[in-house]
DNA sequence: AAGAGGCCCTGATAGC
DNA sequence: TGCTATCAGGGCCTCT
């Protein structure tokens, strides 16, 4: 599910409320990720102050003392949940804690903090925890990782240097994460309608005038997106609980047999298939 | 060696 | 209040 966007909204509303705060323990209740999570993970990181929070594309870093890294990947349908320790009963010591959107079932981590709790939720279990002790081996783990979308490092040289005679086409090129990092299935579509490039086209014919539009508007979607706090289909939600809205402005992506919104253009938006997953695009100006 | 395809998993929805 | 098939935001592994 997550895509960067989605990500770099969870990671802004999960600094808010853990950044510079002691981290008590981990409880585990379900450890079957995609990858067990660790026995040592609450041994290490109970009583550690959280230094830093991250995103590196769909990953969320969170650095402790002590060169301590926890890394979060969210999958296809991962979410954290803030729980709030609210004591509303009078002349009792009773509290409880209280979420916005905590589903009920799949609830596999709690990261407790003096005052709330961090709840991991993934249902299809896609998602994973891997915990790195040093800083190395931290780098090392991202090494094969293409730029991310709003560095400098994508550019026009380096993506006609990548797409140097390809026949991959571009769409799965997008979604390739050691070629860029961060974007998933449906930002590729959208990225690729607002760019009129047919998704199957190989990257290497790519123009060079294409690859401008590409950099141009990977970045114009992503920020966008981010602003509007990501895109919920159905299950994703900020730390805090909100939604995102940025699906109300889809102009590919869902819209099956709906005008294309591309300026003059009089095409409709069709579904076809690539490698096994949705991809949309314009009948009419995508070519 | 690049590229295609299978697979991990649960839940929602459509169609019978 | 059935059953079965299909599809869903990702990425790792294997095979050719």
């Amino acid at each position: 599910m997550p895509e960067l966007p989605e990500v770099e909204v969870v990671k802004q509303s999960l600094q808010k409320y853990i950044l510079n705060k002691k981290l008590l323990k981990i409880i585990v209740k379900n450890k079957k990720l995609r990858f067990p999570i660790p026995k040592y993970l609450s041994r290490e990181l109970s009583n550690q102050k959280i230094i830093k929070v991250k995103r590196v594309s769909k990953y969320l870093i969170i650095e402790f003392e002590d060169q301590l890294f926890l890394i979060i990947h969210l999958g296809m349908t991962g979410t954290l949940h803030l729980l709030r320790k609210q004591n509303n009963f009078k002349n009792t010591n009773l509290s409880f804690y209280h979420s916005k959107s905590l589903p009920k079932k799949h609830n596999h981590v709690l990261f407790v903090f003096s005052d709330f709790k961090i709840v991991f939720n993934d249902p299809r279990r896609f998602g994973f925890i891997k915990l790195f002790k040093n800083k190395k081996h931290l780098n090392n783990y991202f090494s094969k990782l293409g730029p991310d979308p709003f560095n400098k490092a994508f550019n026009s040289k380096y993506i006609r240097s990548y797409f140097n005679n390809k026949k991959k086409n571009i769409k799965n090129i997008l979604l390739d994460q050691r070629f860029l990092s961060g974007i998933g299935n449906i930002y590729s579509s959208e990225i690729l309608n607002y760019s009129k490039i047919n998704p199957l086209k190989p990257s290497g014919k790519i123009s060079k005038n294409e690859i401008e539009k590409i950099i141009f508007f990977t970045a114009k979607v992503l920020k966008r997106s981010i602003k509007k706090g990501g895109t919920t289909i159905s299950d994703f939600y900020s730390v805090k609980g909100n939604k995102g809205s940025y699906q109300n402005e889809f102009r590919a992506y869902n819209r099956q047999n709906e005008p294309c919104k591309n300026e003059r253009c009089s095409g409709t938006i069709i579904k076809i298939n690539i490698s096994n997953r949705s991809t949309y695009m314009c009948n009419n100006c995508q070519k």
